[in-house]
DNA sequence: CTGAAAGCGCTTACAG
DNA sequence: CTGAAAGCGCTTACAG
């Protein structure tokens, strides 16, 4: 396995000192340290280095220094819009620094994380890591060796940061009290993040103060299909509003409802989480904004002002989600929603270019959500 | 700026060959060619690396053998879903074939695209390039340095991965057709992108073999937003269906349609692109698939094959398109819908923890959608 | 202000 | 089968 060999070969610090006429240390200073050079001295070795299209290697940058100029972001799963806004939140602020990332999707899975977290550890000089599935051991492990920052999972003495969306539940708990609902529904997720747990003690506790009755659902897995599919629990409940733990969930809810007659927000009330694709729905879902993108680039940030201190990152950081008002929720209705059954699902065919079209199922995984 | 030092240095080379008593060369025969070895020596050396918690450097490896065992991914946006997709199907293939990646977020600019692939460049073995903005020299000179696949540009002698969907949107055309309806928009990108001047050509002779008006509609930037936007635009040419470049602007133009109080698809059939969001609209769209992963991991596959090669990856592949009919496509109506005014936006307010609500504009960027 | 030289942690012909 | 040694392309005390 030979690198392709077509590819001409980078020119090196050695050649653009010899034709520029210096030392290679007076090139490697032109550009890590030109305070310490002539300008004049400087202006000749950037000169010649733009003429042969020389750019520092960052490899060997790297070796010499110890510092690799790297971090890496790990998550659950790069397809998930809460990740995704997050990653970019996160990209932009470590180029912004100078910094470049690596992506290592754990597909959901503990293992995976901690194979990328060993994998990576020589190139970068820290790690983010979004709502990791690892055991908190393997973490505190992994943190030893590289400074680490996780996001959402409460770790004493690790560096975090904290989305709080507690106050946004509440706040939407009061909108929907307001609104006259009086037995609502939480819908989380299974074994439940720090997230979900953090959602249902809000709703529960909000629920008490304004003397609504709340009933917590298990969703498993969050996604679209396992929102759609929790709407007969909830009508079974008698509830005549649902806080979902994320947007994907709420959305997965509407549907169900929508296949079920029921409109939203006449019949039934509907709260989602994270607040980036809750514009876009119809109508457009009442949301507790989780802030992803701001999260990701403070997580970025705490990770890189910890490298010029001698010790790691243990500081934590929360951030407030807030609640958005939009076309999901609405005055309770008379009487909750009647037992409606489901009608039968849209059709789906997939048509190839053939006159035969073939009823098949997608190929591409539903984008989920667990956090 | 000092790397933490609290975090003790990874144990080298040097000491697991004096721990096992073995030159540093056997150490890293053991790891790289242990097939050079007598398998007692492999297993000593193993063991004491294990024992030491060695794991080979891999920036030093890099820098010795020219590989550096590393890709980069750019694209446009990671927020968006088509990009989403795509960057999970590389990521995972990548990862599969012993390769990390680099994320990159050119944030739509041709300019930081050029940036990101030369900084990223000495670390790289190979660049995949997904919908690049930048101008066709530079990809070329790029691709001259480092072997370089692009998806969804057709540039000659580069290797490339195009996403034919043609076929699919030729067959959403027929679909319409034999639903009745008789005149049908196309609605697009504006500069058009390789993507969407394809899928302009294919509804245009579609509509053609069938008899069908066909109008083109310019969306601008591609976003939920100029989806709905561009709904008035719809009415007044009195088409009964419209095909959107992607699923982003067809899910926009369904809440257009909702908000004049017309439904999908009793008065109005909406064919979408990409296939990731379209499963959880309601109803769901009829969309052509544009198998994402796959061409994320098939551009992968190109590239790695090629360092196996001496000359760079230069092949063309390409993947077809389905239509997948869901629930957004039905019979025409009787007649196309009246110019019927839009009802005032749903209301959208940020309530804070505080009892006072103030309206804000969202903070989180609109998924947006350019490929 | 500039240069000669050692060193970062590996790999790999070249000997034996 | 194993080792001594050079080299990958930088950076950085140490001299001058």
């Amino acid at each position: 396995m030979t690198n392709a060999p077509s590819h001409r070969p980078a020119p090196t610090i050695r050649l653009v000192a010899r034709e520029a006429g210096v030392s290679q240390a007076t090139v490697s200073r032109a550009f890590s340290q030109p305070e310490l050079l002539t300008p004049a001295t400087v202006e000749k070795v950037l000169g010649t280095a733009r003429r042969l299209g020389y750019v520092p290697n960052q490899v060997a940058r790297a070796l010499s220094t110890g510092r690799a100029g790297n971090i890496a972001l790990i998550l659950p799963d790069v397809a998930n819009p809460f990740f995704s806004a997050l990653m970019r939140g996160a990209q932009a602020q470590a180029y912004k620094r100078g910094y470049a990332t690596f992506l290592g999707d754990s597909d959901e899975t503990a293992h995976l994380e901690d194979v990328l977290l060993g994998k990576l550890a020589a190139q970068v000089d820290g790690f983010v890591l979004a709502s990791p599935r690892l055991d908190e051991p393997l973490i505190r492990k992994h943190a030893a060796r590289k400074p680490v920052v996780v996001i959402n999972r409460d770790l004493e003495g690790i560096g975090r940061v904290l989305v709080d969306t507690g106050p946004g539940f509440t706040a939407a708990v009061a909108l929907l009290a307001g609104l006259g609902h009086r037995a609502i529904a939480y819908v989380g997720a299974p074994r439940s993040s720090w997230s979900s747990q953090q959602r249902a003690r809000a709703v529960a506790a909000a629920g008490a103060a304004h003397g609504l009755s709340v009933v917590q659902i298990d969703a498993g897995r969050p996604s679209h299909e396992a929102g759609r599919d929790c709407v007969a629990a909830l009508m079974e409940a008698g509830v005549t509003a649902a806080l979902a733990v994320d947007d994907v969930v709420a959305q997965g809810i509407m549907a169900g409802l929508a296949e079920r007659g029921l409109s939203v927000p006449g019949d039934f009330s509907v709260v989602g989480c994270d607040d980036i694709i809750a514009a876009t729905t119809y109508p457009p879902l009442t949301s507790v904004n989780a802030r992803c993108a701001i999260a990701g680039a403070n997580a970025v940030d705490l990770l890189l002002n910890g490298f010029a201190t001698p010790a790691p990152p243990t500081a934590s950081h929360v951030i407030t989600g807030e609640l958005v008002i939009r076309g999901s929720t609405g005055p309770a209705p008379a009487q909750a929603p009647a037992r409606t059954p489901a009608r039968a699902p849209a059709q789906t065919i997939r048509a190839s270019r053939r006159p035969s079209a073939k009823a098949r199922a997608p190929a591409e995984p539903d984008p989920s959500s667990r956090k």
